[in-house]
Order: C-alpha cells, then structure tokens, then sequence
DNA sequence: GTAGGGTTAG
C-alpha cells in the first residue's frame, strides 16, 4: 500500500499545462474599441514586436535596432547615421545573441559590449526561454564586472519565471553590495518570483527583512505581493494589511492593484468590499475593463444576487465594452448561484448561440449547481445534453456527476461513470481521481480502489485531503483497521488533519482490535492538529489506553483532561496504575487524581503501600507519600499501618516511629468512603 | 534604463 509517492510534485502539476491566456472572442471593430479603452497600464501592448516596430523612433537606440531585422531597410539607413563604435557594439549583439557557441562569441565580441548591451541580450536570452543561456552569460558578466542593477533584476526576473526560485533566492542573498541589495527593481523581482511560484509567506518574510535592511517599497512592491494574496487562504485580511500600509507610505493605488483586489475580493466572498472598491477606483478617475467588470460579477455570483450582476452588465455594456465568453459564463455561475435555473437554461442557450458553450465550463456549473440543490435527475440531463451535442466532456463534468451520484446513494451509476471515465480518458488529476476511488470505495470494488491507488503513484498525483478521507472510511466499512491506521498516519505526515468523527470511529476500532498503541496515536494526531475535540473522547481513549497498559500514556491523558473524565473513569485509571503502572510515578499519579478534586480512599493507599513493600528499596517514595497524606489531611487506617508494622524490618524502627506518629491515626470522620469528588 | 494584475467549472 503506497500512499505516499516518492516524488514531492503533484500530479496536477504535470497533467495541466499553465494555461495560456484566453483571447477576446470579439469582433475586429469593438476589439478595437476596447483596447484603447481598456485602460490595464499598457504593459501587453508596449511589449509586443508588432507595436515596438510601429512606434515612431526618430533616433533609434541599440535596444530599437538590435530587435530588428537586419535585412530590414530602415535598419540599413539607421546603420548609416550611427558612429563606427556604435554599429560595432549593435553587431556584436546580434552576434552573440544568434551565435550557437555562446562560449566563443562572449570570448570575440565581449570586449566590445557594454554593460547595457549585454543586459539587452540578457533580456532577449530571457524573452526566448533561453535559460542556459540566460545563465551562462550572467555568470560570464558577473566573472568580468559587466553587471549592473538592471542585470541583476531581470536575471531574477527570468529565474523566478522559469520556475526556479530557489535559484533568484540565492543570487539574491549573494549579493554583498548594500545598496545593491536594497535596489527596488532587484527587491520587486525576487519578491515577484517567489509570489510567482505560489511562496506568499516566503514572500512576505523576505518582504519584512528587506524593509528592515532599508529597501524603501513602491507601488509595484505592493502590487506584486497583493497579487500573491490571490491564491492564498486568508488572503482578504492580508491584502488589507498591505493597502493599508501603503497608504501609510504616501503611495496611490492603481488600476493593476484595484483589479488584483477585485479578485480577492471574489474570491474570498467579500462583495460589498468589492463593489466599493470598484466605486473607488472609478471615483479616482481609473475607468474599469473587462477584467475589472468580470471579477466585480464573480463576487456577485458567490452572493447569488442577480439582480447587481444584471445591473452590472448593463453598465459594463453602457461604457461600450462587450460582454466576452468568460464575463457570460460568469453571470451563469450568478444565475446557477442564485439558483435561478430556468435564467441558467436561457442563459446556457444564448451562450451556445454565440458560439461560448463549446467546452463542459458552463455545463459544468449548471450541473453542479442542479446536482447540489438534489436535483440530480436534471443534473444528469444537461450531461446527456452536453454529450450529444458533441460538446468533449473532461474531468470536471465526469467528477461533477460522479461525486453528484454518490452523494445520492446512487453508487452503482457512479461506479459506472468512473469506468466510462477510465476508458474513454486517461487525464487524471487529484478531484477527478478523488470521484473515481470514492465511486469504487461506495460500490465496494477493492480491486478497483487498489488499481486507482497505483495509477496515482503512477502518475505522481499526490493524494489530498479528500483521497485520505476516502479511504480511510473506506477501510474502516471494510475492517482493514490496521490499514485505515497507517492511511491516516499517512495522511497525518502529509499536513492534513483528520476530522473528529473519522478519529473517533477509527479510536473505537483499533481499542476493539487491541492495537491499543495505534488508538493512542489517533487520538494524539487529533489532540495537536487545530481541530476541536470532544469531551468525551478523553475518556474513550483513557479506557483503551487501561485496558493496553499503557498507563503512562493514560497518566498523561488523566494529567491533562481530568475536568473531562468522570470519576468512574478515573477510579479505574487509579486502581490500574497504582497496581501495575511505574512505581515512581505512583506518588505523583495520586497527587495528581486529588488535585483534581478527588479524596483518595484507603484501598488505594493500601495498594500503594503493598507496592512499596514489593520494593524496599523505595522506602523513600513510601515515606514521601505518607508526609504527602499527612500534608493532605488523609490518615492510615488500621489494615495499612498493620501492613507495615508487619513488615517493619524492611524500613527501619526510626522509620516506622515517624510515620506512626498520631498525627496518622484514623480518625472516624474519615473513615470509610470510595472516592468521591470533593 | 531594470520591476507589478486579471475574469468562469469538480
């Protein structure tokens, strides 16, 4: 059973490429139109070949030329008007950056080039995935002193972008030169890449560390940390902090940081706070595009409130944008939220007729909606619709009707699907395998669950949350209780932590199966993960930890949740561990059952003695246990200080004196009784 | 002469 792959990337990783950026399905004229107005700062359009070779550029510079052809007429003219100097270092640019050896084309033409020149390679090296290359050729600036800020920040730009932020990480703490390192650029690429590789908190320490060191932040510094607050839990309290603090500096928000803002806001539920930002950052002469209006309604769709999301697109339609594939969708997910479904049927229609529903994404939110209102008959339609229309159903439509199957019993479709899946797909990622194991575990097909368990590890998909959650229950219908053990110690060593109900039932087997050791280590994964507990559950482990004996486990359970555990319970803990638990511990276990507001009776006490008697050698405990009594206010009856006059050789006449002393002698006041809580 | 964002599904 091999839960826990070798391989530390997920599964998810390597069957999703990044997605690439979705184009405006508009027409040419209203394209047009809602480029110029889009108002995002521009930065696409200033990067792209296309609007760099139509800029107007009088006097052209190195950086101008170097990006053009070198066939190209007005490249020709250019190189007539420029110095012998000049046209040399723009040649040897282009000899470098098109040489194939770039060993040898450094060793020629290196000399020639200054350090702006190679930083404009650097960056071409960059912009072509070059990476080698990329490396390589700081590494010979670094090496001859041509280096400058500037080489610095985009060399850890383009670490950071080809996923290797440890790398960034490193050439930044390299760096010796205080001012250098406290360079705003260099400080906004480190802090982008490891944002950018989904490491916020690293991010936001590094962030901290630098600001002690003197970096004096900016607006892109914010900006680049608010975007980390995208995909993080908690992230609208963090990206608070951080609008907060720049407002502090003296610095202005931006339409990049309103539009990153309205994300997290949707996100994270927060629609009014979204709505009042979009206020407030048209208030501030910033006018919205569709990004701004698509993230406004999506926190519309988590309140269902459908009636905003109309008015809504009536303004963004008012301002002359046109609503795009992914802005109709987005009012689908308000309707389906809202649970407005004949709106969601109309809606769906109207996509189709636009040419917007060719993939599962708008079935998939209207089945899901369907399948989790109970509606699951309806819910299956859609998918029977989706599938003759010849729309492709993937992984999200498949795991949606799945799960939707086995949440209303329907186990043997679910199991059904799960095959169809299998056979006619073979794109797995962690939710879509999640459906397919909690089909087979439901319908009870073992050999499945295991054939899906090692296709998995096959595939590197770590199993999550859910995968253990599935199983664990799984095993545990099934009676494997020693397996649903080692899944959940699995699991625990993953981060994840068990629910309280799966703990519990799971405690109760294996105390039933007496792997006594392995409950206490359920019950000690739930104790230190942040989940709540049970009162109760104290006592259910305290019982099985008895029946082990395992009693100094059961000492510290005692120890620590007496309030929880009733007398009864305790009593027997008592009667246990001053039986057969560790003599040395006796002394303190009984302090500590009277702490906790219990009187101890004479049995006890005279079972304590008993056992010290076995143990001569520790008349020292026996005598601090009676001082402790005496202390307490409790006696020794008759039968125990006969006990140990009888065998008063082992201790010593001066010994026997002391603790016979009248102090001890029963009173009848506290005479009899069992324990009984004071 | 360098650095920042993005909308939809399980």
């Amino acid at each position: 059973m091999e839960l826990s792959p070798t391989s530390t990337c997920t599964g998810f990783h390597h069957i999703h490429p990044r997605p690439t950026p979705l184009s405006f399905p508009l027409t040419p004229r209203v394209s047009t139109a809602i480029t110029s107005s889009s108002g995002g700062g521009g930065r696409g359009s200033q990067r792209s070949s296309a609007a760099a070779a139509a800029a107007p550029t009088p006097t052209p510079t190195l950086v101008d030329i170097s990006c053009n052809d070198p066939q190209n007429g007005c490249a020709v003219d250019a190189q007539r008007r420029h110095s012998k100097p000049y046209l040399a270092r723009k040649n040897a640019i282009l000899q470098v950056q098109q040489s194939p050896h770039l060993d040898s084309a450094l060793q020629r033409f290196g000399g020639v080039l200054k350090v702006q020149d190679l930083n404009v390679i650097l960056r071409n090296f960059g912009q072509q995935s070059r990476w080698q290359d990329l490396s390589q050729l700081f590494d010979w600036m670094q090496q001859h002193s041509k280096i400058s800020a500037s080489s610095y920040s985009s060399y850890i730009k383009f670490t950071g972008t080809s996923l290797n932020p440890a790398k960034a990480l490193e050439m930044y703490n390299s760096i010796s030169d205080e001012s250098t390192k406290n360079n705003v650029f260099i400080c906004n690429s480190v802090l982008r890449c490891l944002v950018r590789n989904g490491k916020f908190d690293s991010s936001m320490k590094l962030f901290r560390k630098m600001k002690h060191n003197g970096l004096i932040p900016d607006a892109i510094t914010y900006s680049t940390l608010l975007a980390g607050c995208m995909k993080v839990k908690d992230g609208y309290s963090k990206a608070l902090d951080l609008v907060q603090e720049l407002n502090y500096n003296g610095l202005q928000m931006d339409s990049v940081m309103y539009g990153t803002l309205l994300v997290v806001c949707a996100s994270n539920n927060r629609c009014e706070e979204a709505q009042s930002y979009f206020n407030q950052m048209k208030d501030e002469g910033h006018s919205p595009n569709i990004y701004h209006y698509s993230s406004l309604l999506n926190a519309y769709a988590s309140g269902g409130n459908y009636k905003k999301a109309e008015e809504l697109v009536q303004d963004m339609k008012s301002s002359g944008l046109v609503p795009n594939k992914v802005m109709l969708t987005t009012q689908l997910k308000v309707y389906v939220r809202g649970r407005l479904f004949e709106k969601s049927r109309d809606l769906l229609v109207e996509l189709d007729t636009l040419g917007f529903a060719k993939d599962e994404m708008p079935y998939c939110l209207l089945m899901d909606g369907l399948a989790k209102t109970g509606c699951i008959d309806e819910a299956r339609s859609v998918f029977n619709e989706m599938k003759e229309k010849c729309v492709k159903p993937g992984g999200y439509s498949y795991s949606i009707m799945i799960s939707s199957f086995c949440r209303g019993g329907l186990f043997e479709e679910a199991k059904e699907l799960a095959e169809e899946f299998e056979a006619k797909y073979d794109k797995y990622d962690v939710a879509i395998s999640n459906a397919i194991l909690c089909a087979y575990c439901r319908a009870g097909e073992m050999e499945s669950v295991m054939r899906t368990m090692r296709k998995m590890d096959e595939l590197a998909i770590s199993p999550d949350y859910n995968t253990f959650h599935i199983l664990i229950k799984y095993f545990c219908k099934e009676k494997l209780y020693m397996l649903a053990y080692q899944t959940m110690e699995d699991m625990h060593r993953k981060g994840h932590q068990p629910a309280e109900e799966l703990c519990s039932s799971l405690l109760f087997h294996l105390g039933k199966i007496k792997a006594h050791s392995e409950a206490f280590s359920v019950y000690s994964m739930l104790k230190y993960s942040k989940r709540t507990m049970c009162k109760a559950f104290h006592e259910k482990i305290l019982h099985i930890l008895i029946a082990g004996k395992l009693l100094k486990d059961a000492y510290v359970v005692v120890k620590d949740n007496a309030k929880f555990i009733s007398s009864a319970a305790i009593k027997k803990f008592a009667k246990s561990f001053v039986k057969l638990g560790n003599i040395n511990l006796i002394n303190d276990v009984l302090k500590v059952i009277h702490g906790s507001g219990y009187k101890i009776d004479q049995r006890l006490f005279q079972m304590a003695v008993s056992r010290y008697i076995a143990q001569p050698e520790k008349k020292d405990l026996l005598l601090q246990l009676l001082q402790w009594m005496r202390g307490q206010g409790y006696v020794v009856d008759s039968s125990t200080r006969n006990l140990i006059l009888k065998n008063a050789h082992l201790f010593g006449q001066q010994f026997i004196a002391e603790i016979l002393s009248k102090k001890h002698m029963m009173s009848k006041a506290l005479k009899s009784h069992w324990m009984t809580k004071g």
